[in-house]
DNA sequence: CCGTATTGATAATTCGCATTATCAGCGGCT
DNA sequence: AGCCGCTGATAATGCGAATTATCAATACGG
């Protein structure tokens, strides 16, 4: 397929300038050493017969001699441009973006994914993964095979988001949300609050893990209850007040709009508001809703700056690096955590 | 670099199976022929010994040997995924993305490519080009070097937006922003305004020929004043004023609202105002700005569409093939075009 | 019983580039 | 003359998969 008449090779420029193949390459890679010596006069021969030409690399050539690519694989456990996941994808794929750009590296989005047993796999009988030199994982849950397999095949990756899923320790840059857990938590009570009611959805994923954690590790001031919740919140109210809790706060901003929309305003109004996740852009009955700000483009920078580590260090001298990675986001106050009992 | 000491090849398995490479590949590749004959028994060996293992073919031999990728490769001649430029491209790249999910397709995103001069270069010494069987361009202004040279070398690739910089015919996707216009025109026409202002920054683009064009094709009726405005609008009231225009016309949405700025609500209300472009997104006022919906998915769409239909045709048979393909968008009645003197 | 298909499979080669090993030519030294 | 060492360059090889040419073994036909 797509014949390529007019691809200009090594062995094309060698025949221009009278030399041989090796001399180009040693030339365009300036190989110079005891055992290759080529004087001025040649290697500007060479470069002349470049720069005349149209000569470009071929990648797949380069790749095969075992060279680097600088091309960075990105792999998404959903679907990664729609105009929903663009909240959430965007900041990050815009940090990784310039990141790529001032790294000097392409990126190779593996869309072709198929959907295997519900979920996407990036390991598969086509998979071109290996035409990267590393790779970037994003999605909020993962699939453990395939973290497994990567971190057994010494291949260079790096998940966004604190992950723990594996028995091998995986790289990853993640947002520490067990310390913004326990600084809302500790706000809270300084607000008044005794009793906090937290609602979730259950998912077995680390973040939700450490938020429990940091919930737990909070201890009894105030003092939190656990809820597992499905799509239907109808007795959130029944909830709050068998709790007594005068706060509810949510795993994510989505739950906490939600919540919201059941307790209807004078609901709304009467408790304390949160969610234990991003919340830029959500705003509950006109106030700013609390909980969140996470440095989404830094954690994008942060992630290739790691997996670009990776990739320059041999499989066994990996050991000195820091391949976990939280950064500190931080408590957004926004109007809809107020003093217990307090008028807004 | 990154030593692959788990990389299974075809050698190997052919170890394991007691057969050739050469076997390997042909079961891989279902081969059968005069030439080529393998016993079911055999076949299944090689199949199983594969299935064990966890090989996977290695793209980059792959793409050597000649083959096709299935990679397509993305070029933006802005950075496509800063907030900013999420609202145009973003739809764009959402429609690229699941087409070439459906096509089993990875992308190829070309992050890497240098500025030179002021603009993105999609040929550099060490672009990744050739990995991608084909690729989609994105950008309101291209290079007609790059172009060209896509062209004289058969590489199969397909424009988003009307192109006419080059001699040679560049494959491409665009939406009639010409048929649009007319259309539009006609509408003021029977709204009463017999006079409409058109700014425009005097760019250099296809597109805006088209707009430029069809005003012309359109003749008398309304008769329209062409104006190029800088950044700064403060002689419009002016122009309005000495042209008697009841109606202004701007290239995009934004001018429009640079426009709106500077005549102030009095203003705006006075006069009617629309822009050749989409408008999704943008209000003037609370009202709807009038002007065009471009199906922006389904440009993308039609665009991978086009250049699979180009990758799989060998270069001496594409005669047969459109490949400058128009849209057609439709008109959006918002409430800012209104009829003459007619208060909303 | 000898030539000839047919079957099943493999050795050899190619793709473009990097690297290693090798070599021809020359000057200096004893 | 014979040996050494240096310079400048190239032949040969490998990377992994696809393809082409080739071959050994068996079956067949007269």
């Amino acid at each position: 397929m797509t014949a390529k008449p007019g691809k200009v090779t090594q062995r094309e420029i060698a025949r221009i300038a009278g030399v041989s193949q090796t001399t180009v390459s040693m030339v365009l890679n300036d190989r110079d050493g005891s055992n290759i010596r080529i004087p001025d006069a040649t290697r500007e021969r060479v470069r002349r017969a470049i720069e005349q030409s149209t000569y470009v690399a071929d990648p797949a050539a380069r790749r095969l001699a075992g060279l680097d690519n600088k091309i960075l694989g990105v792999f998404t456990y959903e679907s990664a441009l729609t105009p929903e996941s663009m909240d959430f994808y965007g900041p990050l794929l815009n940090g990784i973006e310039r990141a790529a750009e001032s790294l000097g590296c392409d990126l190779l989005f593996f869309t072709s994914s198929p959907v295997e047993e519900g979920r996407r796999r990036l390991f598969h009988r086509n998979t071109r993964l290996r035409l990267a030199d590393g790779c970037v994982l994003l999605g909020q849950q993962m699939d453990g095979e395939d973290l497994e397999r990567l971190v057994a095949e010494d291949f260079p990756f790096v998940a966004v988001g604190r992950r723990d899923e594996t028995e091998a320790p995986v790289p990853y840059v993640g947002i520490d949300y067990g310390a913004l857990t326990e600084t809302l938590l500790g706000r809270a009570a300084e607000l008044g609050h005794e009793r906090v009611l937290y609602i979730h959805r259950n998912r077995n994923s680390p973040t939700a893990r450490d938020r429990l954690a940091a919930i737990e590790r909070a201890g009894h001031s105030p003092a939190v209850t656990l809820a597992v919740v499905g799509d239907d919140l109808a007795g959130l109210p029944r909830l709050i007040g068998e709790t007594g809790a005068t706060a509810v706060f949510a795993e994510d901003a989505f739950l906490v709009e939600d919540a919201a929309l059941v307790l209807g305003d004078a609901g709304a109004d009467a408790v304390s508001l949160a969610a234990l996740a991003e919340v830029r852009g959500h705003r509950i009955g006109g106030r700013n809703l609390t909980g969140f700000h996470t440095p989404r483009q830094q954690i994008a920078a942060e992630a290739l700056a790691l997996l670009q580590q990776l990739i320059s260090t041999a499989p066994d001298e990996r050991g000195g690096i820091e391949i976990q990675r939280l950064l500190q986001g931080e408590v957004a106050f926004g109007e809809t955590l107020t003093a217990r009992g307090g008028a807004r």
